[in-house]
DNA sequence: GTTCTAGAAC
DNA sequence: GTTCTAGAAC
């Protein structure tokens, strides 16, 4: 299975070298991880390309088994496209979603094994391929102390790309806006992944109600990590177990008819919801900006006053 | 996960 | 008549 990705590696590609002085750095923060690989990014958009996806014609894969052959490479940065990788540390990965439902939309998952065979505190991962199968097998499989890795692990990288994002946000448009992070209750790819995505949810690519409903994140079928942090962290197996099981009906959430998450207002269609969220945005952009006028000026005479 | 399309909705 | 959805096929 990661045969095929590794075969597309051109021969001629090098071990990744530091990019020159002279090139700008990297898109966000210093990074907290010197393990880190991500790459140096800026310049380079975080929105998506127009057009047909980016995955999917440069593998031939089965789409549901696309995470899986991500997860498994072992040189991220060689084997995976840049218009699909958005960044990997030694544990996880975040790629562009390839079908991206919000003007941002990326996947974190988990990487295997995990950690990698190159970490020399461990040679052998610490979790079976299997149980990071979904967030189901990950929690009702594995000891707490591995879950909690796993988990924490996600949550490291989720909060680095929510990080690039908003750089994103304030370099393109000025201002910030909701980031939602969290898993599907019931996912349909296979491999355990964390989605982060803007709130805006314009993208042609939302095309339908459950495309909507499975990422309103006040209906359930969303679980928000923040959630699943409290599961882990204050549970015991047995509460865990009842939540996993909870998620079982969720499906029946995504035919929850259309509403605004936003001001609750019904919606006829997908159209008219779409339309919809593109004058939440304005209503938001407007907004924001307007305060953040407002606060220079106020912030220049607070600092007058103290 | 998406694409395609029949038939419901308007 | 056109728009839109939902389910089959992939």
């Amino acid at each position: 299975m990661g045969n095929c990705l590794s075969s597309t590696q051109s021969d001629s590609e090098e071990e990744e070298s530091p990019p020159p002085a002279t090139s700008p750095p990297p898109l966000t923060a210093p990074d907290p991880t010197p393990t880190s690989s991500r790459q140096p990014t800026r310049g380079r958009s975080l929105r998506y390309y127009t057009g047909k996806s980016r995955s999917s014609d440069v593998f031939a894969m089965k789409p549901l088994d696309a995470l899986r052959s991500y997860a498994t490479v072992h040189h991220p940065p060689h084997s995976l496209p840049a218009s699909t990788l958005l960044m990997s540390t030694p544990h996880t990965l975040a790629i562009f979603d390839a079908y991206p439902k919000a003007k941002y939309h990326f996947l974190v998952l988990p990487r295997y094994p995990f950690p990698p065979r190159s970490n020399p505190e461990s040679r052998s991962s610490i979790v079976k391929l299997d149980h990071l199968d979904s967030l189901r097998t990950l929690l009702l499989k594995t000891s707490a102390d591995v879950r909690e890795q796993v988990i924490g692990a996600l949550a490291d990288t989720a909060q680095e790309v929510e990080e690039m994002i908003r750089d994103e946000m304030i370099k393109t448009e000025g201002f910030e806006w909701g980031i939602n992070i969290g898993f599907h209750a019931i996912p349909s790819m296979k491999h355990v992944h964390l989605h982060v995505i803007s709130e805006d949810r314009m993208s042609d690519k939302l095309k339908t109600k459950k495309h909507y409903n499975s990422f309103r994140p006040d209906l359930g079928f969303f679980i928000s990590l923040i959630d699943v942090q409290h599961w882990i962290e204050d549970g015991d197996d047995q509460s865990i177990r009842q939540h996993i099981e909870s998620l079982d009906s969720a499906e029946a959430l995504l035919d929850t008819p259309l509403m605004c998450f936003k001001c609750d207002e019904p919606e006829h269609n997908m159209p008219s919801l779409k339309k919809h969220l593109e004058k939440e945005y304005e209503k938001e952009k407007k907004t924001a900006l307007k305060r953040i006028a407002e606060r220079g000026r106020q912030r220049s005479s607070d600092e007058d006053m103290f």
